[in-house]
DNA sequence: AGTATCAATGCGACTCCGTATCATGAATCG
DNA sequence: CGATTCATGATACGGAGTCGCATTGATACT
């Protein structure tokens, strides 16, 4: 799978995929490449003022669809979102503290999933895995 | 941990913990007692018309503090909500297609879990893991 | 290049889920 | 039994996301 780390790539993958590269578009995938910190939807559309909020709306869960962005859903059941670093199935470690988000990708937590629903003849088709707590800058800092 | 599968182990769960035994209170226990699918919080105050929506939404908030409900994130972003059968910490594989919900524990998968965030220096405090595909009976049924 | 087509946009209204406010009523303690 | 404090219900409110629809603009066709 692509890397999607560069807007470049990103606007290939959305016209690979037979998209139309419209200028809002263009503009939230820029938007969303300068930010390092996962966003909402508010904070993305006021960085964006002339872009309509649907239309912000309508294009992150488009970049879901494509991968380009992932859904992080935090401890208090509020929804960010971020830029999918690798494109590709992850987990997320969130800081309660400071809100950052680190993916990582582990084929022996992926394996016990699957090993789970294998015991309950359940036909897996996705799961989700997030880890909250305190990032290792946070405890250095207390 | 004590049971909760009884209303009555709920009721002295409340009542342990500070909280008073108030007739809504145990109109919504009394619900949740004789559901067995996942319920969405609208279902259950359609269920008791006489109470207030809020009261069932601080209720439900109250019994999930408790462990008495747990909280069950659908793929869709969806909320629904189950009586605990354990009253702790477990997983759920939940069908797309019934919108069934089975709870797992699974050490195995805890540890996985925790072994990801000792390598990132990551103070763990909790973690959530969904699966989501079909279970054994809607794979029969097909 | 010129044009037709159909997807994408922007606006605003709207739905859905959950919460805050606050006066009233009931459970618990002395 | 009376006082206190917690819980309730009604309603208004708020945030997040969606819908409908007229307009715009990217793409494909010639």
């Amino acid at each position: 799978m692509a890397d999607v780390s560069t807007t470049e790539e990103s606007t290939e993958r959305l016209e690979d995929t037979g998209y139309r590269l419209t200028a809002p578009r263009r503009a939230v995938l820029d938007a969303i490449a300068g930010s390092n910190r996962p966003f909402t939807i508010e904070e993305l559309s006021e960085r964006l003022p002339d872009i309509g909020r649907a239309t912000v709306f309508r294009t992150i869960k488009l970049l879901q669809e494509l991968d380009i962005v992932c859904r992080v859903p935090l401890e208090d059941g509020g929804i960010r979102y971020e830029r999918s670093r690798s494109g590709r199935h992850h987990h997320h470690l969130i800081c309660s503290e400071c809100g950052s988000v680190t993916e990582f990708s582990d084929p022996t937590l992926d394996e016990a999933i699957e090993q789970n629903a294998e015991t309950a003849s359940f036909e897996l088709d996705g799961h989700s895995a997030e880890l909250y707590g305190r990032c290792a800058s946070c405890q250095r800092l207390s």
